[in-house]
DNA sequence: TCAAAATCAATCAAAACCATTCATAACTGT
DNA sequence: ACAGTTATGAATGGTTTTGATTGATTTTGA
């Protein structure tokens, strides 16, 4: 395999997985680990994606919401590990909902071979959907290219046709005061409808979000419950508003 | 075998190929390497492609990467011409429905800045819309992994609340007695709603797809324009029917 | 915190690849 | 037919890429 189409390939997979590990390319290429890290050493350079201790992660882009960069970086192993619980509690044969967001998006591996359906508004999980052989509807609408989501009127219209049993929503805030808050307008419509159509409604929020508020209220606190590995002092007070699940990484 | 001849071979393979190793020209032609070599400096100085240690690939403009999706498709520059067609019809201000399929994603690059509106149940155009700032919709319901389009019954009352200026189909067959024909009853069930809410509409097909027949008739000849590459003698026949576009390469 | 495990950067020899040269073969125009 | 030009293929020695190894660094888990 010539050097370009490695390199192609890699990109491909690290966007597709969002981030990958080294091992991951290795098997992807058949080069060997010398030559997966040299490759990544020029992509980097040339700026399509970003090393990371133990492989290569999607490289935010400027234009991408302010926190994606943490969120991809940062916090990864924490959000598996809230997506992995909020992943348990799927049943075989639920509707479900799955938010656009990269914590969201660290659930659909663990939910491999599980006989559901999905919903999503975010494109971008769609990719790794197709991989773990899940049965997908993807809402219609309006694609708002910067965060690989679906909005807009249609997207509300379109959302109304479905029931869920269980909804799995990201949020950039959450605070006693405010509740759950996200910065754009037209995705924090798309969540208030998306928990108005849900029977069990999870958010999935990493400790940063605590004490945060963003742009958009799109709900109280009471509607939904939380997944997080948040633990401070202050989680008892949450704790008399809504159910909190804590994971530990 | 002439010079000429042989370096449009060298390209041909080079563009199907997407990245092609000296060794693979050198079976293609059956010319030495030496002379594999001294035809990759000249096409290189011309433009053509972009030589890589251990043979060449196509000349990227800085990394216009994102689908390998290119690769795989025959009769790529036939298609791209047919593309390039179909896309110059397109004016500003339209609201166009490009079909899920190989031919009609070409058209995207050169749609490339033209202030339009583009609805697609195609999952795998999402990326290309997004790199060429397009303002994109895209239509609701289940995804259909193999194919990636949007297909079923909730995609058909999504794509009832729009009305296109112009609309660009694929198909997988195109006989006189058949009309348009494709394999899946659920993409068929979307291009014929499309086809009704389309002011003009347009087929692509490229030389390939003529005479052939697939499972599920879509429309008769008459309901659509065909832009293609073929220009057999059967072609007459066809102009009786409906309105042909010839495009050569 | 420390120790084990994983990952990394640096190095090097082998393999693959490349540019150059040169002799031969095939054209060209006279 | 003949000299001059051009294209070709093989041989050469130099260069780049590659994969394995090593010891340093970082992460992980207790």
């Amino acid at each position: 395999m010539l050097t370009p189409e490695r390199q192609q390939l890699i990109l491909k997979t690290v966007k597709n997985d969002h981030t990958s590990k080294i091992k991951r390319l290795v098997e992807v290429t058949g080069a060997s680990e010398s030559t997966i890290r040299r490759d990544l050493d020029q992509l980097e350079e040339q700026g399509l994606l970003r090393r990371v201790h133990g492989g290569a992660s999607l490289r935010s882009s400027a234009s991408e919401e302010p926190t994606m960069r943490e969120k991809v970086t940062k916090f990864h192993s924490e959000k598996q590990a809230i997506a992995q619980f909020a992943a348990s509690l799927v049943q075989e044969g639920d509707c479900i909902f799955i938010d656009a967001g990269s914590t969201t998006f660290e659930m659909i591996p663990f939910l491999k071979e599980k006989n559901i359906i999905v919903v999503t508004n975010g494109l971008s999980h769609l990719d790794a959907l197709n991989t773990h052989q899940i049965k997908t509807y993807v809402l219609g609408g309006l694609v708002k290219h910067q965060t690989g989501a679906v909005v807009g009127a249609g997207a509300i219209q379109n959302l109304q046709q479905y029931r869920f049993d269980q909804c799995f929503m990201g949020a950039n805030g959450v605070t006693l005061q405010d509740g759950y808050t996200t910065p754009d307008p037209e995705e924090a419509a798309i969540k208030q409808m998306t928990l108005n159509l849900s029977k069990n409604r999870y958010v999935l929020a990493d400790h940063s979000k605590f004490e945060k508020v963003a742009f958009m209220k799109f709900s109280n606190l009471s509607e939904a419950e939380i997944i997080t590995d948040y633990n401070g002092a202050s989680i008892e007070d949450y704790r008399k508003k809504t159910n909190i699940k804590v994971v530990t990484t």
